[in-house]
DNA sequence: TATTGTTATACTCTATAACTATA
DNA sequence: TATAGTTATAGAGTATAACAATA
């Protein structure tokens, strides 16, 4: 491959956020692996350190991966004592999750670990560009993840126009 | 969710890809699906239309699968006549891959059904960041896939550093 | 009756090992 | 002997269906 440029007569992120979000779990899981944690742990704890307390469904909607799935990966975090369930006083169906401190504290060491893995998928980038990756990102990601429901409707619409 | 921003201490971006790209995925398997596609095979013709001509190793390590899932990833994408397996000239072992026309065309498609997609997952994102977003994503994705072997004996000294 | 969480299970994706053919 | 591609197969990851406890 000489330079080559994914994805570019329509300009979708789509393929290029699949690819590069591919090399980096790939670098991250072994850079994860010595802590115990696989790159879908990272994510959940990262969700908890700013949403702790939030309800398992809750999790799932906010994680987008099956409510059936997160009690196997809350399973293995719990068993590492890395995060909490406590049985809502106000609905007792529900389980409140919690990040511990010693979630808190892994989290922080595997963000610090990453940083060999960041190093070599986004060496492309200089530091200025990558603040600005990550900037994007946050942003991105910050998005209210509950209008879902209202934009597929809008789907056939958008369709049409390209 | 009030405004959560995934991942603050150490502004790592793996988390954030990871959870942008999983949303990404989820919304545009829906919209591939009527066009015979998974996202995985968006990224392979995506970079077949650069990449076109080369063997299925080289394909396996710009994609970063492993070569065995090449056989069955171009089985599929060889059976819909989206690309073709030539055996090469030079060296009667290897196949050469290319993109067809029909494989073009329905990349071509596949991109411009994927609107719908990003409005959704890039929703909090104006027009000017998401060009920002994908030029920052298409010059990452464009370094040097082959300096893995590189990289990794430099592990153990950035790991020390913070 | 609806919802939260759980279990059991099937399906997809991915990785490992052994094989064929070319070099 | 080494490399390109293939097959068979086991292991993760994920989704579907049925169930128990609570609302």
């Amino acid at each position: 491959m000489s330079a080559p440029s994914v994805g570019q007569s329509e300009r979708r992120s789509g393929a290029l956020l699949e690819y590069l979000a591919r090399r980096m779990r790939l670098r991250s899981e072994s850079v994860l692996a010595p802590l115990g944690l696989r790159p879908r742990h990272l994510v959940a704890l990262t969700v908890l350190r700013d949403a702790g307390g939030i309800s398992q469904q809750a999790l799932a909607s906010t994680l987008q991966i099956d409510s059936t799935n997160v009690v196997g990966l809350l399973n293995d975090l719990e068993a590492a004592h890395l995060v909490e369930r406590r049985r809502s006083p106000e609905d007792r169906r529900r389980h409140d999750v919690f990040l511990t401190e010693t979630g808190a504290s892994r989290l922080g060491e595997a963000e610090c670990a990453l940083a060999s893995a960041e190093e070599e998928v986004l060496g492309a980038l200089d530091p200025a560009e990558r603040d600005q990756l990550y900037e994007l990102l946050r942003r991105a990601t910050s998005g209210a993840p509950a209008n879902c429901a209202a934009a597929v409707t809008d789907e056939a619409e958008l369709d049409a126009s390209c």
